[in-house]
DNA sequence: TCTTGACTTAGAGTTAACTCTAAAGATTAC
DNA sequence: GTAATCTTTAGAGTTAACTCTAAGTCAAGA
């Protein structure tokens, strides 16, 4: 299949400015052109943006993610600094996820406190519910 | 304890313009100043510190979490606002971590895919691979 | 006391990642 | 065929979150 830039941007989510930005910064090597000069994107382009949008979410750089693009481009050879890559990437996706589990901890935790203090009527008044100190112990404490 | 602004840059990793910064843009009401006009940061800042740092983890942004902090500062009228945005961070956090897991899934493939590619000196190769053409399937689809 | 290093301010500068503009050309629906 | 819509370009502008500078003040150790 075939896609125009507007089609694309649709699809993804991202705008079609997002979209020139992303081919300009050389992410989107691929993409053809018809002969009066309106992008082309083929499943394959879509493909890219599916791992450009992956690569993000973990936290690289545009900037890296170009660096991959250009070590496939270069073939072979840069096989060793992909898989590099990406066991740095996985190695810093675990730790996120630890991170996450901290947060969402700590957010439960608020979630309660919060509930029984809209219920009190008085932030004060909840935090003195014996069995949210004990939580608050657990998640790590504070009042805020 | 009483922390100067030195000592609690070191304790949290950001550093002392930061947390200046975080003070300008109203983060940080409750820091306290010598006659002269050093900051005297205290445990409870501390845990103020670390409260915006899971805010941001979870991806708000400063003027959202000084809208907290200015909730927080109004008093009990403001603890349903504040228990909503707490349950909005959750669901945030929970479709982030979900997000997660697909990218975690895509990314050990990449490493099972450059793995063999590597030992065999070519990712076409690695790529005919029955049992990654198996994952590729499972994890979703593409080539890169 | 002197020196060294930490701290103060206002305000300017930086970076990443968009985001928009304008003017013109291309394509589609009727 | 023509109106409406989409796409093109180069380049300027925006936003969030820092990051740094300069010129001076403060505090602790020898």
């Amino acid at each position: 299949m075939r896609y125009s830039i507007g089609q694309v941007a649709k699809k993804t989510g991202l705008t079609a400015h997002t979209l020139r930005y992303y081919e300009k910064e050389g992410l989107l090597p691929f993409v053809q052109k018809t002969g009066s000069g309106l992008r082309v994107f083929s499943d394959t382009d879509i493909g890219w943006l599916e791992m450009i949008e992956c690569l993000k979410g973990v936290g690289m750089s545009l900037k890296d993610i170009k660096q991959y693009i250009d070590w496939f481009r270069e073939g072979d050879e840069t096989l060793l600094q992909r898989l590099e890559m990406f066991q740095q990437q996985r190695a810093h996706l675990e730790n996120q996820m630890e991170q996450l589990n901290k947060y969402m901890a700590k957010i439960n935790y608020k979630i309660h406190l919060y509930t029984e203090a809209v219920r009190l009527g008085s932030l004060e008044k909840a935090h003195q519910n014996k069995e949210l100190q004990a939580e608050q112990q657990r998640v790590y404490g504070d009042m805020f």
